[in-house]
RNA sequence: GGCGAAUUGGUCAAGCGGCUAAGACGCCGCCCUCUCACGGCGGAAACAAGGGUUCGAUUCCCUUAUUCGUCACCA
């Protein structure tokens, strides 16, 4: 049978890492094996709808590559797509009324005073309540009259108080609950809406779902979805939970820690690819120790059952490290395209702009990182004459001083100002005078620069601003030597 | 608090009864070098604790600790 899987998203807001993830595990499965991926709108909570949220979720699929086979705006026959719309059909409450005719639901008139007090005050601020069974008891006629009245109701799973309940995880093996500690859970609401827990449990089944994948905090209340399977007489999918991503304080990924979005990554610089990667390496690894992976290459080793169960602290440091890898492996054409904006922002003055990108390739590990290497460009930086003392190099300021003033005429005379005709100018001048290298290329570098490391060395540095504004740069460096 | 799960260096992680306990990021050092970066080489750094089982436990079992999750007419 082929495989089905389902990114199942509440449309509440921009899509966080965990959620990326848990599309990219849920597509990854799928497409290891051939199969289906489909994409289902939860938007049974109807307060919580964010709008945009569900044009933000396409958005996402498609420029992550996490193209869905099935979904709202792609038929496969399994629709509607979107829970909202399901419930038109009237699919949720035909099933609900099954359950209750095989006395594995019930009707539940309680109304907000009487639930409030069953309340029970326990520490850490929580309450919790546990639904009594009250209406369970009602006679037939009761929750007839009832309902002819028009009292708003919900409908409840019946739940045994005795024996306990067990269902297996590929990755947790099983997990057996006690049926005391599960609640009465509803199913369908006062609005008519079904909950996540049986809307899920309903679609998952009639869509053919075969592969349940999704994060781990539902851990502890499958045992309640596994009984609805039984109730059902359904056969139960196969469960694969995911572990948590956490930030660096191990608290589970928020919405509102910004830089968590998928979204906002790509605003900080980073490339879709990378982050792909990253987080498919967060909770899950190869059999060898490769970390760069495309997409394709990604559902070609992705095998499920070496997804770790421990959470993961999300690390942008790491991010970062990845990402420049995959800026150093661009082609150039790409790699210019994405820095060009960059570069445009950092640097107003006519000069070679590709010598620039060029030069930042290697040293930038997301594109905003441009800007900094680059701001000496435009405009001579201040800077402080202590900057041309350099230990290894054997300079301080008095020696610089003496460089700098052999130097100018030399390069006042030359016309070639090529990085290679400059360089074995300065050359010529070291090996005549007997010095070192450094010794004259660190006073250089830094009065064109004005700043203790470039992108590039001294002799391309002239080359990129022209005889002009090196002669100034030159002489301007003499002048701040000469008042200390 | 009940229930559930997890626990290998700072972080991601391999390991699936016998290893000097991989690798990566980060950090440190060296080399390369007209600075920085890239690249190359090397280093520091871990099996939560205590009991079992076993000839032998990081690997299996139990207890404790810690962390996380969950206990909604949210998903």
């Amino acid at each position: 049978m082929k495989i089905r899987t389902r990114y199942a998203p509440s449309p509440t807001g921009k899509m966080h890492v965990g959620n990326l993830r848990s599309a990219l595990y849920e597509f990854l499965i799928a497409k290891h094996e051939g199969g289906e991926f489909m994409l289902r709108i939860e938007d049974t909570d109807q307060e919580r709808i964010v709008e945009g949220a569900t044009e933000i979720i396409y958005r996402t699929l498609e420029k992550t590559g996490l193209i869905h086979d099935e979904g709202p705006d792609k038929d496969g026959g399994y629709g509607p797509y979107v829970q909202s719309e399901r419930m038109k059909t009237g699919i949720y409450l035909k099933y609900a009324k099954e359950l209750i005719d095989k006395g594995e639901a019930y009707y539940c008139f309680c109304d907000k005073e009487r639930l409030d007090s069953l309340k029970t005050e326990v520490v850490e601020g929580k309450e919790i309540t546990v639904y009594d069974k009250h209406c369970l008891s009602l006679s037939k006629e009761e929750v007839e009259k009832n309902l002819a009245e028009g009292k708003p109701y919900v409908i409840r799973q019946n739940i045994p108080n005795e024996g306990s309940t067990t269902f297996h995880d590929e990755l947790y093996g099983d997990i057996t609950v006690e049926n005391s500690e599960l609640d009465d859970m509803i199913l369908i609401k006062t609005d008519g809406y079904p909950t996540y827990n049986f809307a899920n449990v309903v679609d998952d089944h009639t869509m053919n779902i075969t592969h349940v994948v999704r994060g781990n905090e539902y851990l502890s209340s499958s045992p309640k979805y596994q009984r609805l399977y039984d109730a059902f007489g359904w056969e139960s999918p196969v469960y694969v939970h995911l572990p948590l991503i956490t930030d660096e304080n191990h608290k589970k990924l928020s919405k509102r820690s910004g830089h968590s979005s998928f979204e906002d990554l790509i605003e900080q610089g980073f490339v879709t690819e990378a982050v792909v990667n990253y987080i498919a390496l967060l909770g899950w690894s190869p059999e060898d120790n490769r970390e760069i992976f495309s997409l394709d290459e990604l559902i070609k080793e992705f095998d499920y059952h070496r997804i770790s169960k421990s959470p993961a602290v999300f690390d942008i440091v790491k991010l970062r490290w990845m990402n420049g890898e995959y800026i150093k492996a661009m082609d150039f054409d790409t790699y210019y395209e994405m820095a060009k904006p960059y570069i445009d922002e950092a640097v107003k003055t006519d000069v070679d702009k590709k010598k620039l990108a060029e030069w930042v390739k290697t040293r930038i590990e997301v594109f905003p990182d441009i800007k900094e290497l680059i701001d000496f460009v435009d405009e001579l930086p201040e800077y402080d004459i202590d900057m041309y003392t350099h230990k290894k190099m054997k300079t301080n300021a008095e020696s610089s001083l003496l460089v700098l003033k052999e130097i100018l005429p030399i390069l006042e005379e030359q016309d070639d100002y090529s990085n290679d005709a400059l360089y074995s100018t300065l050359l010529n001048y070291v090996e005549e005078k007997g010095y070192k290298n450094g010794f004259v290329l660190w006073p250089v570098r830094t009065a064109v620069s004005g700043k203790q490391m470039t992108p590039a060395g001294a002799t391309e540095l002239m080359e990129l601003f022209g005889k002009d504004e090196t002669i100034k740069r030159i002489k301007a460096g003499i002048a701040k030597l000469e008042r200390a």
